[in-house]
DNA sequence: AGATATATTGAAAACGACTTTCACCTTCAC
DNA sequence: GTGAAGGTGAAAGTCGTTTTCAATATATCT
């Protein structure tokens, strides 16, 4: 996420909103965060160096890093959203493991190719997609071999 | 769900658990009910027969019938789930229209067989993948055209 | 710098969709 | 029938997230 902390501060000046020292902090640390990080963990790296800042801002703050086009929400289990940047990332679907929780990340064009198909087909207009896919990843895979012998 | 019924009396049978009015009734309404019901539809559409069953029991069924495989849950919006019959319905995918909130199903045989190739590159053992697309659907895109006349 | 208007904050309460608990009630094998 | 095991609805609890609100910080204007 090149340049997020810039792009944030234009977007709240273009709203008549506030840089504060809050949202400083949780901004720098969404961007160093690794991806895929849900409002909770954002808020425990956060508060390692500002204590006071309570996991209410820390939402707010995502929300309006998503309504700066910035953040991308992502529901993948039934419980925790997490977030992502979204600057200098491409889009992407993922592959989750059920056994470790671990997320990776695919592109593949001619998948989206034959998704932009079946949405014409149906006279849809496209605003967004996801592709999940759960199983079972190869180090998961390699531990329960190891594990039956 | 053709035999939904007696599908799932086997269920509750070989588990050792009982056969009940209220259990009946729901399965009775889950069996009727059109596709992608939500467990607060379901138990609107049940009490109007049977308004002492409650809420709660709706709950406990739909979960009775996932285990049996005979219902599947679906997450699609971030609020509530809702739920399909799995007998006689075969494996697809979803289009959402975020304008009117109807849901589209397909197939493509195609994207599977990608999703499948995808999935070994990276080691996966799939276990289960989802693919929705949100868009504006043919119907609410021509109300659209419509308005701005 | 000081005053002012407006936005932001954290704590606590509320929320929504479920799930659990619990005292009473059915079901069903004997 | 009887009794053990399971099922029930109401109410309370859970969990992630949002709302409310009184206090506080920020940006703008003198
Ligand atoms: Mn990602
Ligand atoms: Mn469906
Ligand atoms: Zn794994
Ligand atoms: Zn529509």
């Amino acid at each position: 996420m090149v340049g997020g902390e810039e792009a944030f501060q234009a977007y709240l000046g273009r709203r008549g909103l506030k840089k504060t020292r809050q949202r400083d902090a949780i901004v720098r640390e969404f961007v160093k965060a690794r991806r895929h990080i849900t409002a909770e963990d954002l808020h425990r790296t956060v508060a390692r160096r500002h204590p006071a800042i309570g996991l209410v801002t820390v939402y707010r703050t995502l929300r309006l890093l998503e309504g700066a086009g910035l953040a991308k929400e992502r529901r993948f289990g039934k419980t925790e959203s997490c977030y992502e940047p979204v600057l200098g990332v491409g889009h992407h679907d993922h592959l989750i493991c059920t056994a470790c929780g671990g997320i990776f990340e695919f592109e593949n064009v001619e998948i989206e190719g034959l998704q932009d198909r079946v949405a014409s087909q149906h006279g849809f207009l496209i605003q967004d997609h996801k592709l999940e896919m759960y199983g079972i990843c190869r180090e998961c895979r390699k531990r329960g071999e190891r594990r039956r012998r």
